[in-house]
This record gives C-alpha cells, structure tokens and sequence, in this order.
RNA sequence: GCGGAAGUAGCUCAAUUGGUAGAGCUCCAGCCUUCCAAGCUGGAGGUUGCGGGUUCGAGACCCGUCUUCCGCUCCA
C-alpha cells in the first residue's frame, strides 16, 4: 500500500463515520482524534475480542479497572517522573536532538579523559612517579580540574533552580559542538516532560500535582497484592486491564498512530523467579497466534527483538505490522523482572510478595507483560482490511474485508422495492436480528448502491426481500467479499450469519 | 521542536497574469420499481482553515497563526 491509498484510508475513516478529527469545528486539536459511530462499534469489538481472549478464556487471568488518577508516588516508583523530563536540545545543522545534561556529562568525561592522559604520560616520564603529588601539583592537571570542578557547579545549580537558559549558555561557553554536524547552532533547551500533569483538589499547590496516567500497567502493579488475596490467584496468574493512557509526545502523527491520548490493553502475568525465559516465550507465541487468528496476511507481521534493552528488563520484542507507512510496533511483549513491584515495595513500605507453598517460601515475583494499542490495532485492521477493488465489468468498488466477528454492523436489510409490503417484511427481519448482532436498515437508491455502502464499512452479508418472498419466504443473501448471492429460507439467516460473524470461531484459533 | 509539502461544499478536485467561487460524487424531496454505485426533475450545502497586510480589486501575492502529511527521535 502506498501513500496515496494510506490518505484514501484517512478520508474513508472520515467519510463513512469511523474516526473524525477531536474538535474539528474549532481547527482541531493536535493529534488527538475521535471515534464516530462506526469506528467505536470496531473499537469496541476489537476489544472484546482481546478481553475475552486473556479473561474469559484464561482461568488464571483476571481482569481490572483501575482509576487513570493514582498517587503521585506512583510514577516516582515506576521511574517515569524521572525518565520522561530530559532538558533536550537540538543541533540545527544536523537536526539530531540530544539531552542537555548528557552533552555536558559527556563534555567532562572528556577533560577527566585528558586528566588520565596526563597522568599516564607523566608515569611513563618519571621514575619514582608520584601519582597523588603530581595530581595535586601539576598545573595542567590543576587546570582541567577546576575547570570541571567550574561546570559541574554550574551545572548542578542550573538543575535546581530549574534554569533551563543557562544549561544552554554552559553548552555554549563549553563550546560543545555536535557529534555529526560539528556546529554549534544550537536551539534553546526545552524541558520535556511526557507526562500530563493537573491538579486534585481546589486548592492548587505543588503537594497537590497528579498525573494522566502514561501508561495503564502502574494500576495493575499497584493492586497486585488487592487481587492476588481476594481471587485466591496462585502463581502464576495474569491481570489484565484495558484503558486510556495519556503521553505528551514531542511529535505525535500518523493518524491514530500516535496520539496523546490513547487505549492500551495490558496484560502482566506473574510468574516465579526463574521462570521468566520459558514464560516469555510462551507469551511471545501466544499474542502471535492471537494475531493469526483473525485471518491477516501472517507476511504483514514481524517479531523485532530489542537488542538494547531498558533498565528494567530482561529480554524485550515488539510485534510489529506492516502499516501503510512501513512496518511499526504494534504490540510489545516485555519480560519486566521484579523490577516494579520491588520499586513499589520500596516507595510504599509495603511487602508486596507472595508465600509460595510449593518452594515454602516468599519472593517477589517476575513479571511478563504483554502490551498493545487498542488504537494500532484499530489502523491495522482498518489498513490491512481497506481495498480499492477493480472488477471484472470495468467497475471499482471500496470494500472494508474486515474480520465479520469484528465488523462494526453484521447484516443489512434491504427492500428490493419500497413498496408492496416489502419494507415491512425488512422490518420485521431487522427487528428479529438485533437482538442477535447489530443490523441496519436501508431502502434509499438502487439495490447495487446500498451494496456498495455496506461494503464500504465492511458489513459481511446484506438481505435482500423481493416479490417471490411474499411467496416462498425465502431471501436474498449477499456476500461482501465474493459478491455472490444465495436464496435461503428467513428462518435459516440467524444460524448462517451467526456461523460467520461469531467470535468464537476466532478465539478457538487464537488460544 | 527543525526542515519540506499542503489546506476551496460532507468527499475528490477546478477557477487563465490578481477581475462575479464552479463541477462530479454524496446528501435531501419527488418520479421510476430496477439484484451490484451509471435513468429523470427539483433542492440544500461556502466568511476559500483563521487573523492581518499589499491592491481600485485577493481563493491566488506577503506576514503571522492553526491543522494535516513526509523526514529526524521515542514509544503502545
């Protein structure tokens, strides 16, 4: 898919109601998009889908709603208060963004560099050398040390107060340059912080800031010990929750790519110490055959496994889908440690560890998560699902092949003709079916448009009554993907759209 | 954030050098009664993203701003 059929993609979400722009009326607003009525029922379904999955069909696994307000202390422990403010600053030659502190810390690790040179050379010269008098002495030597002594005085106080104006002024009397454009045409340092902040209670101070949470897992981790004693979980078990996360990003696009607003389901799964390689593995394979399940192209997705890992984890991977604009992650699978609830026990005070009977013994456990965005999925179905069809007879037509179990309306009812009792018996089809699945209803235009309508928003079958129903009680069944039409009784549609649209033939493959 | 491109009706796009904002599709009301978007009649829909400037006159030129897309970076 290229490009162009990427913005196709966009205006289609747009016109046929599945994703609108947040506040279009007043311009919009960055990066944050709405789901229209179509869009949601898919949303919701995808997340069914995935909730079932881990939930329903994993006794083990429970799930959770926890509040997107949590403790300040929370996001201490967890490492993003810390992690997600770094002073940045761009080279404007080059265009490669670095963090502040990191070309400072570097710059004097260099001079501490020539420090070591000196000394080294010195030994070499002297007989009899005196390491700790020549340091002490040495006017070079002296030199670079009070001249690191100087930066990082300078450099620590800037932190403090805050003064973002004099860490760029210390990059420049420092006369840093760039790595890559060796320039120093820099831009101002700008403070970062990813997290959104606001404030509880009517009172504004600094004791009252708390976060939009960035990411839904510190909910789990928080109340691992709530759900481990009143479900009785032994280890291993899961939890799962699904829910909005919130992210400044710097540069948020794509479409619903990247937002700063948007859905994770997360799963993390608690395990014994030990363990973690065969459970990672386990977990790696499973989210794939989640993946398979719903009949995508398997050449469209790809495991990447991080080679660089973060400080918390042990072995980390991303699935990835081949989206319109080349392959991206799409759901990452990290073996975490104990990293967290350790943290977490540390800033609470509290033993957050379970009694494991079979080794008569207590630990904290390890912890494989499993974490992907409601959001991506949505685009990447909506992207691998999205075709501009040319058919035989010269004619084009847009089809939305989407999974019938996750289709945002399973079944149209149309009225060949809108008279001569044709609508009411529609009608009465549509008022028996929705109680089973979502349908609709249309008798506007010709029978071949409001085909091509249902297929735009990838409707797996519409129903069609003519005259001879009037007679044989006997439709018209219409298949979105091959277009071919089948005459069945009106008692049998129940049991022939159930057999097509119900999730459980999926999730039979997905577990 | 930096660099590049763009923004005209719900959608896709026109509008000569700066000279009265248009078409197709969609939508609505009817006619026709048709099994794969194509018949007929009528209708609605716009402060050309927004704000300034140049000009007798700006959709077009200039400045600012907002939004989107592409590249750099991080993530779900």
């Amino acid at each position: 898919m290229n490009e162009d059929v990427f913005k196709n993609l966009v205006s289609h979400c747009k016109e046929y109601g599945f994703i609108f722009q947040s506040s279009e009326i007043y311009d919009g607003l960055s990066a944050v998009y709405d789901y229209a009525q179509n869009g949601t029922l898919l949303k919701n379904n995808i997340r069914q889908y995935w909730w079932q999955s881990m939930v329903q069909l994993h006794e083990n696994i429970v799930g959770i709603d926890a509040a997107i307000f949590m403790h300040p202390t929370t996001w201490k422990a967890s490492g993003h208060v810390d992690a997600f403010s770094d002073p940045l600053i761009d080279n404007k030659d080059s265009k490669k963004r670095y963090r502040a502190d990191v070309l400072i810390e570097e710059h004097v690790a260099k001079i501490e560099a020539k420090i070591e040179k000196e000394v080294e050379k010195a030994a070499k010269r002297f007989e009899n050398f005196d390491e700790k008098m020549f340091r002490s002495t040495n006017a070079r030597v002296l030199e670079y040390q009070k001249q690191t002594e100087a930066i990082n005085t300078r450099f620590k106080t800037a932190l403090n107060d805050n003064n973002l104006a004099e860490v760029k002024q210390i990059i420049i009397d420092c006369e840093i340059t760039c790595p890559i454009s060796g320039s120093r045409n820099w831009t101002d340092v700008r403070q970062f912080n990813l997290m959104f902040d606001t404030k509880l209670g009517s009172v504004s101070d600094d004791s009252s800031t708390i976060y939009l949470r960035p990411e839904t897992a510190q909910g789990i981790f928080v109340n691992f010990l709530n759900v481990q004693k009143t479900g009785r979980m032994k280890i291993p078990f899961g939890i799962a929750q699904t829910g909005k996360a919130f992210r400044n990003e710097i540069v948020a696009r794509q479409f619903i790519f990247r937002m700063r607003e948007f859905e994770q389901m997360e799963m993390q799964f608690f395990i014994r110490p030990g363990t973690q390689k065969q459970w990672y593995e386990h977990w790696k394979q499973a989210r794939m055959k989640w993946h398979n399940a719903l009949g995508i192209d398997e050449k469209k997705k790809r495991f990447h496994d991080h080679i660089k890992l973060a400080h918390y984890a042990d072995a980390a991977c991303d699935i990835e889908f081949e989206f319109p604009f080349g392959f991206k992650e799409l759901e990452g699978i990290h073996s975490r440690t104990d990293f967290d609830l350790r943290n977490h026990e540390q800033y609470s005070g509290k033993k957050l560890q379970y009694f494991d009977p079979e080794l008569n013994q207590s630990y904290i456990p390890y912890v494989i998560e499993t974490s992907i965005g409601l959001d991506r999925m949505f685009l990447a179905l909506m992207s691998a699902a999205y075709k501009e069809e040319k058919l035989e007879d010269g004619s084009e037509r847009t089809v939305l092949a989407l999974p019938p179990a996750l289709a945002p309306i399973k079944a149209a009812v149309f009225p060949l003709v809108k008279k001569d009792g044709l609508p009411e018996i529609a009608e009465k089809i549509m008022n028996e079916l929705k109680f089973e699945y979502h349908v609709t209803y249309d008798e506007k235009d010709t029978v071949g448009k409001r085909y091509r309508r249902q297929d735009a928003i990838g409707t797996p079958y519409c129903i069609t009554i003519d005259h001879d129903t009037l007679n044989d009680q006997c439709v018209t069944i219409r298949d979105r993907d091959t277009m071919k039409q089948e005459r069945v009784a009106i008692d049998k549609l129940h049991s022939i759209i159930t057999e097509k649209v119900s999730l459980k033939n999926i999730l039979k493959k997905a577990i």
